[in-house]
DNA sequence: CAGCAGATTGACT
DNA sequence: GTCAATCTGCTGC
């Protein structure tokens, strides 16, 4: 299938969960360091704005940091961990809803050397920092437009069956209390059987 | 302003 | 299993 670009619309939505589910399979291509690098995602994490515990919008927090959450759904946020992992995010719904998604893990298909070169010689890209780091996407990408800018999510037509889709509490949450437990993360169960749908 | 915890990872005991 | 790396933002003195 020709790769298609996935319009606004599809981030302008109003169900973070819906999206979160629907970007398993999807592709994202980051056209960085005049190199094109892309991977299938297969692992993503819902924020839900500000009445979720878990989300840096939470209680409409707003600082420089968390400020291109309250964009318009199809804005790139890009957040330090730890203060030294990228974690890559797609902002969801209308402008001042701060929802966002969290892509937690990707299948390499396209740039695999320059991808390990930037992992430092590994290869492993089921983490957020380490999905992140293999598309070279840093914090200063962060409000870039998924739809015009460097870093874009394509459709190439990947199929993900529902019974592949496993569901389940996010990770690294335990501090939001009744909102850890929320069946926000999404996984491809078999995520090798992706390269040949 | 000091202290601490965090949507993590990888090296080391 | 333990722990350091090291930036952002919150809490409390």
């Amino acid at each position: 299938m020709k790769p298609r670009r996935i319009p606004r619309s599809f981030f302008m939505r109003s169900s973070v969960t819906t999206i979160a589910r629907e970007l398993l399979g999807k592709v994202i291509v980051s056209g960085i360091d005049d190199v094109r690098t892309a991977g299938i995602i297969t692992e993503t994490e819902a924020y839900a704005g500000v009445g979720d515990r878990a989300s840096h919008a939470h209680g409409g927090r707003r600082t420089e940091r968390t400020e291109v959450m309250y964009a318009r759904g199809g804005t790139v946020y890009v957040y330090l961990c730890y203060g030294i992992h990228h974690l890559f995010n797609v902002v969801t719904n209308k402008e001042d809803v701060p929802h966002a998604v969290l892509v937690r893990g990707i299948v390499p298909i396209a740039g695999l050397d320059r991808m390990k070169e930037r992992r430092g010689g590994r290869m492993t890209t089921d983490g957020p920092g380490t999905a992140a780091q293999a598309l070279g996407i840093h914090v200063r990408h962060s409000g870039s437009d998924l739809i015009d800018g460097p870093i874009r999510i394509e459709d190439h037509g990947h199929q993900v069956p529902d019974a592949d889709i496993k569901v389940g509490p996010r990770i690294g949450v335990d501090y939001a209390g009744d909102d850890a437990a929320l069946p926000y993360r999404f996984w491809v169960g078999r995520p090798d059987a992706l390269l040949s749908r």
